[in-house]
DNA sequence: ATCATAAATGCACACGTGTGCATTACTATA
DNA sequence: TATAGTAATGCACACGTGTGCATTTATGAT
């Protein structure tokens, strides 16, 4: 089945010239090549015809396909859909593609998704995967195609990426707590692997020594993944080792609604016994019960920053990029 | 910049063989025409140098590109990550990958969308954008390229989709209700121009008389979008108009978060005051205040599905398809 | 050993577009 | 009008791969 019968032959068939003339005409670059009274005519045709370039053919000639790559470790959480959704949008606009990844989390995915893209030439990619020794964003530095980390970076910022002041951020936490009178603070981080857990993680210790407090070991947990049920387990555990904490600073928005579950499940009141705080600003976070105290990372203009970034990478591959960090908020 | 210097011709001339040799070892299905010694010894080189085969060389030869498109409304209303994510794994299994594109609720940049893809070859399309009467999915048909509806339909059923059961969903709510006691039930509804509004207002129109009770248009409202803020706007007039009820239907989970805070604006507590019902089983609606009594649909069911009738068609494009319906439950 | 047959490989063209270079048509200046 | 110069267009090749067909090589049967 031939889906596009009118290719930019026939559009020349029917104008009468060389249909090199109408792949001028039709690319806005070299329009002004060519006469006017022509241009117009085959712009007309094309239009008649329902023409449409064939990018796999602009692609294998020109070795740009105008496509980037977008890979997630999870869409179902909650911080990546405003991300990616910029990062569409603003590429959108300058003709670029997003095709997005979910590895689930999975590096041998990640690899695969990852050939998978590079066979396709994609112009570019956008990482929210990258851990903190990664092999797999040396290998896309290897294979020379430009990249930006999002949310998360790897050790030694040697990468350009969009982050957060994470450290900065758990600050807050931790300084809105002890206003609040809390002088116990238990700590449910995630893998210290992903940069934004490592950092969040010093971050509750510093400004824990910052206050003149004992960042207690015993009562900070790091917990394999960021999802409620991991939250849940440790603030069980927490509760078992039945140490003093009137308050629970979880690294992720996620991890601490499975405080409240586990809280309320061991018949404690929020933030009556004990309070609890997020990270990432979920969606209607607002609207839970207690409301969450959490901290607002501007998800968007991450994406935003990361696609211009990158866009300015595809243009000129040899200017070296600032990484940008940007500031949370607490709400 | 070359980034791959290394094709099939380089193998071929590292192998001592003809390109096209290289071309049929490469390619499993091609691969028993050639002898089992030089296809090793291709494999071995083409593995040394880090081969991997140019996607666009192939779709311009094959007109294949295996990229499908997914095109959704607003990949921040949680309706959508679940289905998108599903979509993407079930196709990359199959060797696809899946381009993302958010058109914001605007027809326009959906066309602008579907040009972009049309024009890059896609094997196939998921829809989760469908209006009643939609001229774009009128456009996919005239183009020849496979597609799917997801979540929402058009009028006539004469496109094959994936949608769930909405009638029957607010059914069940509209009975829990009942069964709670209530008999002056509200409606806060979607633009009736999308299926699942229409359907779910239909559905609570005749489950209302189901149970001989009146419907009441005068407290029924039609929010212009999906958002909280609507539905906020729609409470806080059903509210003024100072009408009776005692709980509302929202079709959307979103609508019903509106209504909480309307009603929490208004000094009105929930559910002693008014109950609330949603739609859509947003993901931790039990943490709300109070619990969101709301509508579970599979959305990772109904992504599944619609890829794998997309996966069908574009095999034997000349199959027709069943649309399919599945049940929502009552959480 | 000879020949018929099958297996393996080479050859050449095609996919749709872009682009440097050659060629032709036009314009202006003397 | 002749000529130089420029604008407009045509020509041909290239991008990397797939595939029908021709050709060569291996296999087996007599």
């Amino acid at each position: 089945m031939r889906r596009n019968p009118s290719g930019i032959k026939e559009i020349a068939r029917r104008a009468g010239v060389h249909h090199s003339t109408v792949s001028r005409v039709l690319n806005p670059q070299t329009r002004s090549l060519v006469s006017g009274k022509v241009a117009t005519n085959i712009l007309h045709i094309a239009e008649a015809l329902g023409y449409r370039r064939n990018s796999m053919a602009v692609g294998l000639k020109t070795s740009r396909s105008f496509t980037i790559g977008v890979i997630v470790p999870d869409l179902t959480n909650p911080v990546f859909p405003p991300i990616v959704r910029a990062v569409e949008r603003t590429m959108g606009t300058e003709g670029y593609v997003t095709v997005l990844a979910d590895t689930d989390n999975s590096m041998e995915t990640e690899r695969i998704v990852l050939d998978s893209l590079y066979s396709r030439q994609v112009d570019g990619l956008i990482l929210a995967t990258a851990l903190l020794n990664d092999d797999i964003v040396a290998e896309c530095r290897k294979r020379l195609v430009p990249f930006v980390l999002v949310n998360r970076t790897i050790s030694g910022a040697t990468a350009t990426s969009v982050v957060t002041n994470d450290s900065y951020g758990i600050r807050l936490a931790v300084e809105h707590l002890v206003e609040l009178g809390h002088r116990k603070l238990a700590y449910v981080g995630g893998p210290l692997n992903a940069s934004t857990s490592k950092s969040r993680h010093e971050g509750f210790r510093e400004a824990m020594t910052a206050h003149r407090l004992k960042a207690d070991p015993r009562i900070m947990y790091e917990c394999r993944s960021l999802t409620s049920d991991a939250g849940s387990t440790a603030c069980q555990s927490l509760i078992q080792s039945k140490r003093r904490f009137t308050a629970i600073v979880a690294a992720n928005d996620l991890l601490a609604l499975g405080c409240y579950a586990a809280l309320d499940a061991a018949g404690l009141k929020c933030p009556a016994d004990v309070s609890v705080t997020g990270y990432n600003d979920m969606p209607f976070a607002e609207h839970f019960a207690p409301p969450l105290t959490t901290l607002r990372i501007p998800l968007t203009e991450m994406g935003n920053q990361a696609a211009l970034l990158l866009l300015r990478k595809m243009r000129d591959p040899k200017t070296v990029l600032p990484s940008v960090q940007l500031q949370p908020s607490l709400v």
